[in-house]
DNA sequence: CAATTATATGAGCAAAGCTCGTATTCTGTT
DNA sequence: AACAGAATACGAGCTTTGCTCATATAATTG
């Protein structure tokens, strides 16, 4: 559908002035709006830009094609993500009587419970583009604190942290996230939900061998 | 990019005679090679029939868009992958000493391990259409073995096999695969892999609670 | 050997992605 | 203030591509 990509540089100017930056953060807010309110279907660049309230061209001085737009809100989401679960383990850290395992699990539920379209399509977007291990590192946050904390936080017999099951159990938990996050499962957000997760991390990082 | 979906009728023709399961099977074959050879930028609706040497027309009176085609293809992998799983855990049945889990959880292993391109594509497909569900079904096989058999597998306190906790493992497996099937990680296939899923499995249904 | 039904064809329409020449605004320098 | 050059914005319009439909051919049935 585009004019043949025999345009190998995929470049484009990145934002300087505070007027760009304010460009791109409307394409990127246009972009999250049409897709929660009017589904994934209703997404052309055409509309971005009209929705935006800017033209086409600007657009694509900053996005080299549409799934750059979804790739960006993707990663968006995720620094987002990686902060609320930051913090999570932060105030764990002082004084909460709760597993902080389960309150960092906890901040992430309740971030996929949020714009669950936008971020769906955004993620899409990621693995399509062979991105998906980005999505990792916000989960990876919560598996990097049981590893470290294992001593405290597990039974007798813990399992070293390597990278290899640190690849394990954050794809685990992405792979569960992002299932759970499709509209028909209203599994996300109960208790039981995450119940589950917090067991599965520790029953992975607890078992013998 | 359609002639704008006003045509609310997606049903398309159902084979009946030979030679159209032939054109089907044409199609979903051309569509494979494709993604595999030339990647997933080179495929277009067109360019299948071409290469399917069948006519574009012909294309659309078995599947109703573009998306349809990868479907297909996504349904069949898993049924094949379905079989695999099946045909493991029978042989172990009869005589292998070898922890049926592993056998199960190896001939998932082994069908993710091939025509990587195209399974990856053709899973996006279901899950961009929401029917991400479909793809734990081979990995559920896996699940509800282990759930079967705990007292054989399992130590002491083991746990119940609900709905829940099938959701849980299962797209927990699911979402280890995907990664571990996107080319960049040569993880897919060694031994450490194996056993960690192994782990992951029993130590999920094992911890106590 | 009609009549009916199933299958195949491909020119071409419309939607959507994206470009590029031009216009406008900003920034720093003298 | 005046100006040059850089950054940003614009949008008509070119291509590609998904998909349809009028028409033709093959299979099946009675």
């Amino acid at each position: 559908m585009p004019r043949a990509a025999q345009t190998l540089d995929l470049t484009r100017r990145k934002p300087r002035q505070v007027r760009a930056m304010d460009t791109v953060e409307v394409i990127l807010e246009a972009t999250a709006r049409i897709l929660q309110r009017e589904g994934p279907a209703a997404l052309n660049t055409n509309y971005i830009a009209e929705r935006a309230g800017i033209s086409v061209g600007t657009l694509y001085q900053y996005f080299s094609n549409k799934e750059a737009i979804l790739v960006a809100m993707a990663r968006r989401e995720i620094a987002t993500d990686e902060a609320a679960v930051i913090k999570a383990i932060s105030e764990s850290a002082q004084g909460s009587d709760i597993d902080p395992v389960r309150l960092a699990l906890r901040a992430l539920i309740n971030a996929f419970g949020k714009r669950r379209v936008a971020r769906r399509v955004a993620f899409e977007a990621l693995f399509g583009q062979g991105l998906g291990n980005e999505l990792a590192s916000s989960v990876r946050k919560v598996a990097q604190l049981v590893g470290e904390r294992s001593d405290r936080l597990l039974p007798a017999r813990t399992r070293p942290v390597t990278p290899t099951n640190l690849f394990i159990i954050t794809r685990a938990i992405s792979g569960i996230m992002r299932a759970a996050s499709h509209e028909e499962s209203p599994l996300l957000g109960t208790p039981e939900f995450e119940d589950e997760l917090v067991h599965l991390v520790q029953a992975y990082f607890a078992g013998g061998s």
